[in-house]
RNA sequence: CGGGGUAUAGCGCAGUCCGGUUAGCGCACCUGCUUUGGGAGCAGGGGGUCGGGAGUUCGAAUCUCUCUACCCCGACCA
């Protein structure tokens, strides 16, 4: 087969990229650090949209939208909020051009100078929060649970497909409550959703915990985060659900009046997830071959390729292709049946490779007289001759194998990837030469995580349900009572 | 924002040091024939303001100045 990619050993970035481009996902746009998402890219993000979508409104919360351009103003109400996202923003300060009688061209209109700048959203806490005021008089009106599907923009100093663009897609979810314990049951809940989601549908395990208090969203009281690791030994970061306490709701002077008939403020959450997340899911599955897509998130779950000489071969196989497709159809499977001309069979099956398809099934003469198709997984690469009958449930069944199998796969990688490291020393081997997942123990301080930082990892987070053990910080010696997670991180 | 690099056909590059025919090569594209069970072969063909601007020169892809854009490495981040 002709190398269209470089290989992962030879240079894992560079793998990563070529994947991207070549397989058709997205490319970089005309411009800087924004790129074009391309239809079969596109086509992840829709399947992913609709699942969490559906598991959002399982969960209560309905779809809103808010507008691009908040307020320069806004942004300065919440002060640790102002201090996370100012350094990052686009800022509108015009609404009008003319032509350029000088230099000829286009130049921006001084006289049409805003009264006050507009912020292209990095995150929409602000202009929601702005919102809910109004909302929001009495428990009656509690809880809001909202979420919009929306592009925000953060002016990154670097950029790489899917991974880090300037501009990017999300759902943000922004919920608000009568009670702490609500808003903290909420929070928790939607760290449980994108951790089912990423396991159970892209087949990534990812570990459920909580950021650091350096590493937390800005203005938020606590993040939950899900962290994955990629093929290349280092954390990715999912999802996020944050628990705000009051802090917005002070910030923008949302009271309500409880049932005790007191004034009190409104408890917040918001949580994310981005198209990030198709970065993860390359980068977590694929091989050398190209892409490999779980057949959940697969666009195309099944490719029917036919094999033919002269347009006399054709019209028994694709009899036979398209019978499969009706009955593969019927039981809810998506398939693509090829017939063009324009490529050879050759060529279609390198292609599918590389986009990822599931499951090829090539069909030739051979196949017409003993009635069977040739079968190719994309997860293991194994091809084996099968018969036409009960080809549709074969499959139907086979593909769920798949989803088991990549997640069993990147499981295990993961777990072979986790180690237990008590000293300073054998971090520094895992973080050098291992790659992965360090568990030590942390005092908590600042000091010793400014410490860890040296080596160019980080605290990914501090486990949920990590088992309770006495221990001494790797920094200091001083006592812990749990291991945190430690790596180097995208 | 610091350090390094690049800009020549749709993509990837050579040519630039040392100025001189009509600016090449691979892939891709188009036409024809032969092919089709793992990215086909042969023949023919099309496609370029050499990133923009200014300068030096009889002559600039090549030398000088300038602007712009992008890439890589760091600090920031989902």
């Amino acid at each position: 087969m002709a190398k269209v990619l470089t290989s992962k050993e030879e240079n894992y970035a560079q793998w990563y990229n070529d994947l991207v481009l070549k397989s058709g996902l997205a490319e970089n746009s005309a411009v800087r650090g924004c790129m074009v998402i391309k239809p079969y890219g596109y086509a992840i993000w829709e399947k992913m949209k609709e699942e969490l979508d559906r598991m959002f409104k399982a969960t209560g919360h309905e779809n809103a939208y808010f507008p691009l351009f908040i307020p320069k103003s806004f942004f300065s109400k919440e002060a640790e909020h102002v201090e996370g996202f100012a350094k990052e923003c686009a800022v509108v300060t015009h609404y009008r051009l003319k032509t350029d009688e000088v230099n000829g061209g286009l130049m921006v209109d001084p006289d049409a100078k805003l009264e006050e700048e507009l912020i292209v959203r990095p995150t929409s806490e602000t202009i929601i929060w702005s919102t809910y005021k109004n909302w929001v008089q009495s428990y009656r009106d509690l809880p809001i649970l909202i979420n919009q599907w929306a592009n925000v923009v953060r002016w990154e100093m670097r950029t790489r497909l899917f991974l880090r663009t300037t501009e990017f897609l999300w759902q943000e979810g922004h919920t608000a409550h009568a009670t702490q314990k609500e808003a903290e049951d909420e929070t928790m809940q939607m760290v449980n959703i994108y951790a089912d989601f990423s396991e159970r549908f892209l087949g990534i395990p990812v570990l459920v915990g909580s950021k650091t208090e350096s590493e937390k969203f800005a203005g938020a009281v606590e993040t939950l985060t899900i962290e994955a690791l990629m093929q290349d030994g280092k954390a990715l970061q999912g999802g996020t659900s944050h628990f705000l306490g009051q802090n917005f709701a002070k910030a923008f002077d949302v009271k309500f009046t409880n049932r005790e008939g007191k004034l009190d403020h409104v408890w917040a959450t918001s949580w994310g997830m981005t198209t990030r997340m198709i970065g993860a899911l390359i980068m977590a599955h694929s091989d050398n071959h190209g892409l490999v897509l779980p057949p959940r998130v697969a666009p195309i779950q099944v490719v029917i390729v036919p094999i033919y000489r002269g347009n006399d071969e054709l019209p028994p196989i694709s009899e036979v292709a398209n019978k499969i497709k009706d009955q593969l159809t019927t039981l809810g499977v998506s398939v693509k049946f090829d017939d063009r001309d324009t490529q050879k069979p050759g060529w279609k099956f390198a292609e599918y490779e590389l986009k990822g398809v599931p499951v090829r099934l090539a069909i030739g003469p051979r196949d017409i007289q003993n009635g069977t198709v040739e079968l190719a997984r994309r997860d293991t690469l194994e091809k084996k001759v099968m018969p036409q009958e009960g080809i549709a449930s074969y499959i139907k069944n086979l593909l769920e194998e798949i989803q088991e199998g990549i997640y069993r796969k990147a499981f295990d990688f993961r777990s072979d990837s986790t180690h237990r490291v008590d000293t300073w020393d054998e971090l520094v081997d895992v973080l050098n030469n291992k790659g992965g997942f360090a568990l030590a123990h942390w005092d908590g301080t600042r000091e010793s995580e400014d410490k860890i930082k040296e080596t160019k990892a980080t605290i990914r987070c501090i486990l949920l349900d990590a088992e309770q053990e006495e221990g001494k910080c790797i920094v200091s010696g001083k006592p812990s009572k749990q291991r945190v997670v430690i790596a180097k991180a995208y």
